[in-house]
DNA sequence: CATATTACCGATACAGATATCGGAATATCT
DNA sequence: AGATATTCCGATATCTGTATCGGTAATATG
């Protein structure tokens, strides 16, 4: 896992918002149960989302937390660099040696630098639309509840 | 950083064993202080190390640790294994996505997948020898440039 | 206005990895 | 035997990420 958890909660939480049919407000309570995480820590991602203009939030009945940007248009890039999410990934070595650099690369060296450059790429080609119809299947036929 | 710490302290105590001229034996406080690692822990470390039948060790003075195994012959697989330095690798998805499986495979899947096959292929062709000298430049009275 | 519902947020708890400490056991040397 | 040097090892401390709790503030609705 090359992300903390809070940061994968927060991509969970985004795709989520990103792929209900219209965009609309979500408890806390709802989104914690639908994607399995505890609903407290969940509430603090969604706060810190906000201060990031990520997702609005409003209080009282009917309140919730909705999408502030376009899913279609935000890449995932744009949100991890938010998130600080790329920090675990700027190690210069994969094994953590203290002795290794580019200089003195280790065995891993030239792989580990490929996998981060990859994985930096592929972020930036893709948004949060497709990032996020790839882990939710859209309910389209037949079995739609609520 | 695809290692615990205890795991890179292993390795790099290995390493320098096996870069020395002779076989001998090392006091962990010496070994503390050339590889700057917090002296108590690393003697836990090699504790460690010697129930893994990878070091021996001696009380009293004169005493300290001895590699027991031959670097040229012993991979690094074979080392990290008996660390299970592995099982940070064993994730099935790099981003930790509970949503993500080989059936449904989030973006970074197959270049997680190639990562962590790569690593282990690297490690198994590596001996423990080739990876010391890599980080141990041979102190070779005479200072030859080659 | 009263009530219910929700996000907000500070305080605290928990867990695992990392690190420190000090004394017991063991070995060496004179 | 006595002094010294070293590993051994249980107890404890620290740190960071993760998670929980409970009260407060804001908002909608009747």
């Amino acid at each position: 896992m090359i992300y903390p958890r809070h940061v994968v909660y927060s991509l969970e939480a985004l795709s989520y918002l990103a792929s209900l049919e219209t965009r609309r407000t979500v408890k806390v309570r709802d989104m914690a149960k639908n994607l399995d995480i505890p609903r407290h820590y969940l509430g603090k991602v969604l706060t810190e989302l906000e201060k990031k203009r990520l997702v609005t939030s409003s209080k009282g009945p009917n309140g919730g937390f909705t999408l502030a940007v376009n899913p279609d248009s935000i890449t995932l890039y744009r949100i991890l660099v938010a998130l600080n999410g790329f920090e675990q990934l700027e190690d210069s070595c994969a094994m953590g040696l203290h002795r290794c650099n580019s200089d003195r690369p280790c065995v891993l060296h030239d792989l580990w630098t490929q996998f981060k450059d990859e994985t930096i790429l592929r972020t930036q080609k893709l948004t949060l639309e497709e990032f996020s119809s790839g882990l939710f299947k859209r309910e389209v036929s037949g079995n739609r509840s609520s």
